[in-house]
DNA sequence: AACCCCTATGAAAACGTTTACGTTTCGCGC
DNA sequence: GCGCGAAACGTAAACGTTTTCATAGGGGTT
């Protein structure tokens, strides 16, 4: 249509040069005219790139995942890469299984399952794509890995408690098997420690359940001599904690200061407000996703980059005898 | 490898049969082996199609965003679907820009946003691929359209609130533009009229925030005759009511019952917990994603199917004098 | 035994790009 | 005016499949 040949017409529309400006110009025109959109099939057959990422992510619900969705599609976008999800994966299989649906789709994988541990990331993961793991402990060095600091948001916690006067602070623990709360014990331990109260670790089992925080709130209250801060390793933990307090009549945060994790949207509404760690979920995608690209376009010499940390942030409300407002707000929360 | 030509190979994987069961073995035995998968790019290529469809999603956070791709991407994976998503567009140029980045690379399109107004769609769907439209209202008939049935979940409500005797019912509507609101707010005309209370109307206008129902709830309380109840656009304003209602002492649901809409999950946890109407949201997209399927595969006769409604469901707590339990519960529930 | 049909298989075209390589054209210096 | 080099452009190969068409072989029917 613009008299020219198909060579020509690749080259006005990418740019590569070798092309009169006013050629590539007209046949922009025309392109532009015709709605002419190149054949991506067709492009990456040659190219051999996709200019997709892939991200494989748990059968995960609420904030979390959207923030992490959102996060990665932001620095997609920024690169224009587009972005292929599977989300829900009951089993191990499923979740393989998806891995290879992906295999050649695309051009780099940003993983993050419950499912992925050594083994799995060994069998199943295609090898000539490059990967970034989130938040996945795995002792290998063929990929990235980007992992929340939940080390030290714990560490911020439990030095806060301890910066307000309290020396006898309960730690709720979660599910063993999971990293996350393995690290945010660690960091219980840590700050303990680093203050000369090592010898204080109080630890209880919970299940991330309300009703788990329920009756390690029951029980703190049968120790002797009674805790005077209860860390739980996820808001909702401390949100059952609040309740069995209330009901014991126990004032908070006078009597005892309750801490959380997570900073769930409901944290701020409960009674008093609840003080907790936020992770910045959204800057975790960003973080993967970024290092993805890198890894994409550093092309095979393909050096492990150092494991990087999603930043915490404290969060004081009222529920740790801070410094936040006792009262329920009923204004919209700035930090929403 | 395994001395056969490539057509062998392709019918072979493909079970198109023309070929003997046991060279289809050996075939399959040998691509195992090799770890053989097929270049996707080469295949769509000449098949001419991608089996990935594209999702374009407004920049909403939260659980409705992650009920929503989990929906889609349940149905999409049970047809052996890729998912394409875009979901962060601040206006309609970046939409735009993202709906023709998909043109070419998906089979089908999964369209969500508040940009997308008739004039963008005309304007911007790539004409030849399939698409069906989520929660948008266009007069044109050249999509697909699933809708949430915002207007029987508001008829619902009322109607469950004069079933218990209301009969001075305010609605909070929301930002005018939305079409939701609209929706719920025609669905609270009915119900009234329906009822013989057509001249009861009461619409005070607020914009989605806990402040702006914080508000209404206040104007509420200046009304000569004072009303019985308030049903909120939404959650969140629903939430702003309560907590004007009690400072002012008013008893909820005694004097006023207060009713919201779309279940947020602190919906349960405020005090009184508060009646709602849940949006079934990841039906929403697995009947869009059913119904795009089904579009893809019909080809070209492309039977514009009719409109479909995902259903919404009544959830009655204490706020509105139903017959949830009024004390806060501290077990965790089971409709979590 | 000749014929025919059917099935299994291979050869080759086609899909729409990118890119290496040739060819033309143009400008410029002698 | 001639030659030469560089820039602009065209030709064709290549990417890895699917699919059409051709071919060979085998078994059944006459």
């Amino acid at each position: 249509m613009a008299n020219v040949s198909v060579a020509s017409v690749s080259r006005a529309l990418n740019g590569h040069g070798g092309v009169t400006a006013e050629t590539q110009q007209r046949i922009r025109e025309v392109a532009a005219r015709l709605r002419y959109v190149p054949h991506s099939a067709a492009r990456s057959l040659i190219t051999r790139r996709t200019h997709t990422i892939g991200a494989l992510l748990p059968d995960l619900h609420g904030a979390f995942f959207s923030e992490l969705i959102r996060g990665i599609d932001l620095a997609a976008r920024a690169r224009g890469l587009h972005l292929l999800v599977s989300s829900s994966h009951g089993d191990a299989e499923e979740a393989a299984t998806a891995l290879r649906a992906m295999q050649g789709r695309v051009d780099g994988l940003l993983v993050m399952s419950p499912h992925a541990d050594e083994s799995f990331i060994e069998e199943n993961m295609p090898t000539p794509t490059p990967a970034v793991l989130i938040n996945i402990h795995v002792p290998g060095h063929r990929h990235a890995v980007v992992d929340i600091d939940d080390r030290g948001g714990a560490r911020a916690m439990v030095q806060h408690l301890v910066d307000h006067g309290r020396r006898r602070i309960v730690f709720i623990a979660g599910p063993e098997a999971n990293n996350d709360v393995r690290e945010r014990e660690n960091g219980y331990r840590e700050a303990l420690e680093a203050n000369g109260l090592g010898a204080n670790q109080l630890i209880i089992n919970g299940d991330f359940s309300e009703e788990s925080g329920f009756r390690a709130a029951q029980a703190v209250l049968g120790m002797n001599p009674r805790p005077d801060a209860i860390f739980a390793a996820n808001d909702m933990m401390a949100i059952g904690c609040l309740s069995a307090l209330a009901e014991a009549g126990v004032n908070v945060p006078g009597d005892i200061a309750v801490g959380g994790f997570d900073d769930i949207p409901m944290a701020r509404y409960v009674s008093p407000p609840l003080s907790t760690v936020r992770v910045r979920i959204a800057e975790l995608g960003e973080t993967a996703m970024e290092r993805l690209a890198q890894m994409i376009e550093s092309g095979e010499d393909m050096v492990v980059p150092p494991r990087h940390m999603a930043s915490t942030e404290l969060v004081v409300r009222a529920s740790c005898g801070g410094t936040a407002p006792s009262r329920r707000r009923h204004a919209p929360n700035s930090d929403a």
